[in-house]
DNA sequence: CTAAGACCTG
DNA sequence: CAGGTCTTAG
């Protein structure tokens, strides 16, 4: 009788997960040009009140002076020509630091304050140190305007530009980077309709507008107003704000985004395990214990199917099988030209104004974009993207239009690892979108595998681990629970070998010789179920000889009143830790578990 | 000091 | 299985 059919028949109902971490992220670029234009407020003409002066002198010299106001409000920002353009000039390692920025922002603009938000106050004219300073800053202004009129123009002409810039973000993940290189080819109706023969050229070339046509000019020209207004009005917005508010907003954005997110996620996943009860075909099994390096288990035959051919060289590079249905993660679509469109949208005067993106996901030709939706109809189902993007860090570079819209965001938590997770769905939790793993790190799925892991490995190191894990993202927090995870499984272990042994024993058997630990066997079938619920998994012989030796090992001891010594285990782990085998390829596919449940 | 384990608890 | 504590090794 086949010591196997007994069993294997259990059921097999472990869910896995098919679609997990839509991890995806905006890349810094693309998060920071989402504020500028995002903001609607008018730029604030009240220091020009004329109304009690008498004498022409006073009068003149009020008219001076509120030319000057005027132009410093037209002006991006007095805060010197090395912070100028606002919009894009904070590089990544800045914005990485919400707090540093949030000190830093306020004790620059500390010299000035007493500037725009003095002059605001009443239209008092000091004297010649005043004007002397008006003078300066007015020279100031010019030249930041220059600069940032020198950003724009090109930018606004081709508007190529934009999403090259947002695309070539530190690192979207690979499928990122290649959806959207092939699915983005520019953004913007009209535009993108012009220069879709060249757009590989403006992707990567930001060039100002050689080519275009007297309409796209025209375009262009009404562009260039609505940028340089809408951004010094973001700049004066976020001037006064930061005048106004020198604890900085930011620190309130940290805060929102503290204690655990409500796992919307559907984590509900089919139970294709059900349909999973036939153990796989068992081939010749290895006598012997330890399986070469690299030499599956015979169960294993699977791995020829998608074990690369060799180790991968980048394992973060594996594509992310989990392929979830689209349905259920539609919201991972769509990054950067989305961002474009309604910025275009909101330049042009007609765009969704107030709902970022919203109404996008499900039916993207809802919104109410005239031409420009029909280029990106066919991006509007753009797909799931692997969360293994680079390590970005630049969390908060939102000006408060955003923040008011990441209100909605469900807090997460903030820690190291899940700030890059935070990052990445931020802009799709915006949505009240459901997100998953926010924390990104270990689902069901990673804990069914470190559990058939286990039957090769019982003390896996942490750079093992990371090894057989491409697609998790390690940090402390994730290696350590992974290395509680192995810890709770030895637990198991030993204390069934421990239990078994001293059943044995009072059973009356005399030679450890005589425990082995089989296939049939009332300890294996613990073990398997607590491995391998659902037996999925075809458990690899050297583990019953592990198991089997381990069972001598605690049945001498017990047997040999080795147990009185308190810390009679240690021997056994030491024997037990030196017998790990190695783990088939297989297992480091990043979505091991589910391909192999899905053949 | 940190990481990893064991051990205990809920 | 996650917490916590305690011990130990590096």
């Amino acid at each position: 009788m086949d010591p196997n059919s007994s069993l294997l028949s259990g059921p097999a109902q472990y869910p896995t997960e098919p679609c997990m971490e839509g991890g995806r992220s905006l890349s810094p670029r693309e998060q920071s040009r989402c504020s500028p234009f995002a903001w609607s407020q008018v730029p604030s003409s009240s220091l020009s009140d004329p109304d009690c002066f008498g004498d022409e002198h006073i009068q003149a010299k009020r008219a001076r002076v509120e030319t000057i106001v005027r132009g410093m409000f037209l002006s991006p920002t007095p805060l010197g020509p090395g912070r100028a353009p606002a919009g894009d000039g904070l590089s990544c390692p800045e914005k990485a630091q919400g707090r540093k920025r949030k000190q830093s922002l306020p004790a620059q603009q500390g010299p000035l304050e007493p500037g725009p938000a003095g002059n605001r106050g009443g239209g008092r004219k000091g004297g010649p140190r005043v004007r002397g300073q008006l003078h300066l800053l007015r020279q100031q202004v010019r030249h930041l305007q220059e600069r940032i009129l020198r950003a724009v123009e090109p930018r606004a002409a081709a508007q190529g530009p934009l999403t090259a810039d947002q695309r070539n973000g530190p690192g979207p993940g690979p499928w990122g980077v290649d959806s959207d290189h092939h699915h983005c080819p520019g953004s913007i109706g009209d535009l993108s309709r012009l220069e879709k023969h060249r757009v590989s050229e403006v992707q990567y070339l930001p060039e100002g507008p050689r080519f275009l046509p007297s309409e796209a000019w025209a375009l262009l020209e009404s562009l260039k107003k609505e940028l340089t207004g809408a951004i010094s009005q973001a700049v004066d917005s976020v001037l006064q704000k930061v005048l106004v508010d020198p604890s900085g907003h930011l620190t309130q954005l940290g805060g929102r985004f503290q204690g655990p997110v409500p796992d919307g996620r559907n984590e509900s996943s089919p139970p294709e395990g059900g349909a999973r009860k036939d153990p796989l075909p068992l081939a010749a099994l290895p006598r012997r214990v330890q399986p070469p390096a690299g030499a599956p288990m015979g169960s294993l035959t699977l791995a020829k199917s998608l074990d690369p051919p060799r180790y991968p060289t980048s394992p973060r590079m594996i594509p992310k099988p989990y392929q979830a249905p689209p349905a259920d993660c539609p919201l991972a679509a769509a990054p950067a030209h989305i961002q474009e469109e309604q910025i275009l949208g909101q330049l042009l005067g007609h765009g969704p104004g107030g709902h970022w993106r919203g109404g996008l996901p499900q039916d993207p030709s809802a919104r109410s974009q005239p031409s420009s939706e029909v280029a990106l109809q066919p991006w509007g189902a753009a797909r799931l993207r692997p969360l293994a993007s680079g390590q970005q860090q630049c969390p908060w570079p939102f000006t408060s239009t955003c923040l008011e819209r990441l209100a909605l965001v469900p807090p997460v938590k903030m820690e190291p690892g899940g700030l890059q997770a935070i990052t990445d769905t931020l802009p799709f939790s915006a949505f009240s979108l459901t997100l998953g793993q926010i924390q990104e790190g270990l689902n069901p799925g990673h804990l069914k595998k470190a559990k058939l892991m286990f039957f090769f490995t019982r003390y896996p190191s942490s750079n093992l681990l990371k090894a057989y894990f491409p697609d998790v993202q390690f940090n402390r927090c994730i290696t350590s629970q992974m290395i509680k995870w192995f810890s709770n499984f030895r637990e198991f272990y030993y204390i069934q070998m421990e239990k078994f042994a001293r059943q044995a024993i009072s059973d009356g058997v005399t030679n450890p010789k005589m425990l082995v630990v089989l296939r049939n066997s009332e300890l294996f079938r613990a073990l398997n179920m607590h491995y391998n619920k659902g037996n999925d998994f075809e458990v690899p012989d050297c583990f019953l000889e592990i198991a089997s030796l381990t069972l001598q090992e605690f049945f001498r001891a017990v047997s040999t009143g080795k147990d009185a010594d308190p810390s009679w285990k240690k021997p056994i782990y030491k024997i037990i830790s030196k017998l790990d085998s190695d783990i088939p390829e297989i297992f480091k596919s990043s979505s091991y578990p589910q391909e192999l449940f899905r053949n």
